[in-house]
DNA sequence: ATTAAATCGGATAAATATATCCGAAATAAT
DNA sequence: ATTATTTCGGATATATTTATCCGATTTAAT
C-alpha cells in the first residue's frame, strides 16, 4: 500500500505532532528511537518533510523538529502521503493502464474506483492533531 | 497499491479468462501483446500463477496458457494479489508496524482498517469470469 | 572564541523488484 | 524420426528502494 518511506513518514510525523502538542521540540535520534525506525534513513524522510513545509527544523544545539499548533490541525495523511509517494496512488490505474479512463476504462476501473474514493477521504479527513492525541493519550502506539 | 508484477498478472489472467471463454488457448507471446507488458517478466509470472493453480499450461505447439471453465467464475482477484504480492496488504499493519492489534491499535489502525475491509472484499468478489466478459464484448481494455 | 549539539547535503552501499537471456524439456505436426 | 513450437528453470543484468556514512553548516551554551 504505502512504501516503507511513507511508513517511516507518516510514524515520524505523528510522533513530532505529539511532542509539539505538549510544546517539546524533538530531535531525530528521540524520533527514529520513538518509532523504531534507521536513524540515517529517517534523517533522509525528515528532511524531505521539511521542504514540503509538512514540518519545521531548526538547526544548532537544541535544535529539532516541531509542527506549529495551528498546522497539526490542517495537515492530513493525505498530505504526508503524497509528499513521500507522489500521488501515484490517487490517480494511477489499479492494475497500471496508462490511459485508463472513464471513458476507457480497464476491467477494474468502476469497482476500484469506489475503494480508492473511501481510501482518500479517509487519508483526508485523518489530521496530525487527532493521531497526535491518540499518543499522547496511550490509547495508540508507534513502535511494536 | 499492487507491485508492477501483481498489475501484470492480474492483466494477464484476465486476457486468459477471456480467451478461455472463447474456448481459446493462448500463449506468451500473444498475451505480452495483448496486455502490453515485457514478454520475459510475464512469463516469468505466468508460471508462478499455474505453480499457484491459477492458470494452466500445456507445452509444446499449440501449447500455452488457459483457465478451464468451472474456475472462471471461482478465481477472484484476490486470488491472484496473494499468489503474487503475498498477503501483506490484506494483514499488514497501515504504517508498518508489526505488533499492531485490536488491542495494541497504530494510530490508523481503526480507520485503514475499514477502508481494507472494503477493499478485500472487492477483490474477493470480483472474479475472472466477470472481468474477462468485460474485455470480449469490447467494453474494457487490457492496455493503453 | 571554543565547543557541543543539531540539521543538511552529497556520495555510496545493500537489498529488493523488475527485466532479460538462454538452454532444457515437452509436444504437435510433418 | 525430425523439426518447429512452446513452456520451464536457472543465471544474470538493470533499476529502484532502502539504508548508511561523513563532512559542512548552523546555533546554543560555556
Amino acid at each position: 500500500m504505502f512504501s516503507k518511506a511513507c511508513e517511516y513518514s507518516i510514524r515520524a510525523a505523528i510522533y513530532i505532532a505529539s511532542r509539539s502538542m505538549e510544546e517539546k521540540r524533538t530531535n531525530l535520534k528521540e524520533i527514529a528511537q520513538a518509532i523504531d525506525s534507521p536513524e540515517a534513513f529517517t534523517a533522509k524522510l525528515l528532511q524531505q518533510l521539511v521542504r514540503s513545509g509538512i514540518i519545521d527544523s531548526v538547526k544548532g544545539a537544541q535544535g529539532g523538529f516541531e509542527i506549529p499548533r495551528k498546522q497539526l490541525s490542517k495537515t492530513s495523511l493525505c498530505d504526508i502521503v503524497k509528499a513521500v509517494d507522489g500521488d501515484a496512488l490517487f490517480t494511477m490505474c489499479g492494475i497500471g493502464l496508462s490511459e485508463c479512463s472513464e471513458k476507457n476504462p480497464c476491467p477494474i476501473h468502476h469497482k476500484f474506483k469506489t475503494v480508492r474514493k473511501d481510501l482518500i477521504k479517509m487519508l483526508d479527513n485523518t489530521d496530525l492533531a487527532e493521531l497526535g492525541k491518540g499518543i499522547d493519550s496511550g490509547k495508540t502506539a508507534l513502535r511494536i
